[in-house]
DNA sequence: GTCTATACAGGGATAGAC
DNA sequence: GTCTATCCCTGTATAGAC
């Protein structure tokens, strides 16, 4: 029950299923979630196993839940910042750098979202790729504006948002809290490198 | 088993053996280590539970033969592509095209590779991280050369052939057959995509 | 080397008391 | 809402025949 953790699911109540979602969390970033005992997840809440049932239907659903927050966030980090009367070049700068900073402040939560979809029931991955969707989109678009400004110098947008977005969730894969870089490091070199990406002239 | 995960396990005797280990590659590939039954691997090669035991000691034994020969190819593709007397650029474009395309074509083998480093034992993963290493050396190298040589204009030197690489390796994570794009159109806009992030100036 | 049969452990989920 | 106890299935791995 990490500070990281703490903070995404803050709002999660009764407190015993704030609990046990922080541990899952905890624990499906280590192990993976068919790895993850229901024992584990309940231990790591300091409650029995059964307990685990009185908050959730299966392990699965805790998953969902796990995705669905961390989707969910993706999508309002990407829109907040991408909003406003930016530059396209400013607005792509925010978005990656927020977005790349969050895998690695949340990698432990951005591991189990990015990386645990295949273990997700049919109609809970629909609902998530939704979600997803709408963050490629956002990001699609502030290429696409640059472009129609003459600030970036693109050939193939939809690759390279994809390339994008690509580079900044792998930073929960390879991610470790005792990095050389601190996660806002990483989001401000990231930005410069998603700027050189779009073709963008510094200065 | 298709056409992909026959060509990189294509020496492995006896045929039962590699059959097993391609069966493997699919459905680790498809639902991830732990989700695997011995079971589904041994029908996928045509053969009863126990003949897996016959060829491997464990599960976990025909992951680390999956995970070894990727890793060594890996590591193969990066020296080919970087060796010989082009310039920095040629051999960063080549390098990147190279290793991109493989995570497209091989996406399956990939995912194995990239995504289920966690379920190896403590000692075959001591292995493996060996080899990761030479290959971030050889990338790391190539950059180092162009700064030197006035041919890129990169601060982070690290940090950047880390993006690099992550990038090439987050194909396997999206990448389907079905695509709008081949392996190697893949391959061409990731080459392009690494010079920029290197600041290479184009002509 | 491959099979059928099976031992044995582990884990998801539930029953019923408190 | 939480516990203890437990059901019952699944899955890894082995035994022993062919």
């Amino acid at each position: 029950m990490t500070a990281e953790t703490d903070e995404s699911f803050g709002d999660v109540t009764p407190d015993a299923a704030r609990r046990l979602l922080l541990g899952a969390v905890e624990a499906f970033a280590e192990r993976g979630f068919h790895a993850t005992t229901t024992r584990d997840i309940a231990g790591r809440a300091g409650m029995s196993p059964a307990a685990l049932y009185i908050h959730y239907k299966t392990k699965e659903e805790l998953l969902f839940q796990i995705s669905r927050v961390g989707h969910e966030r993706s999508v309002h980090l990407m829109e907040e910042a991408t909003a406003g009367d930016g530059s396209a070049a400013e607005r792509l700068a925010h978005a990656v750098r927020s977005f790349a900073r969050w895998h690695a402040e949340h990698h432990t939560t951005g591991r189990v979202v990015q990386y645990e979809l295949a273990a997700l029931s049919e109609q809970h991955y629909a609902q998530i790729v939704r979600l997803r969707r709408r963050t490629e989109d956002i990001l699609r678009g502030v290429l696409q504006d640059g472009v129609a400004s003459g600030e970036f110098a693109v050939g193939d947008i939809r690759g390279t948002a994809l390339a994008v977005l690509s580079l900044c969730v792998d930073v929960a894969r390879w991610f470790r809290p005792d990095s050389r870089r601190t996660p806002d490091e990483i989001g401000v070199l990231y930005a410069d490198l998603a700027l050189r990406m779009a073709g963008h002239r510094a200065g």
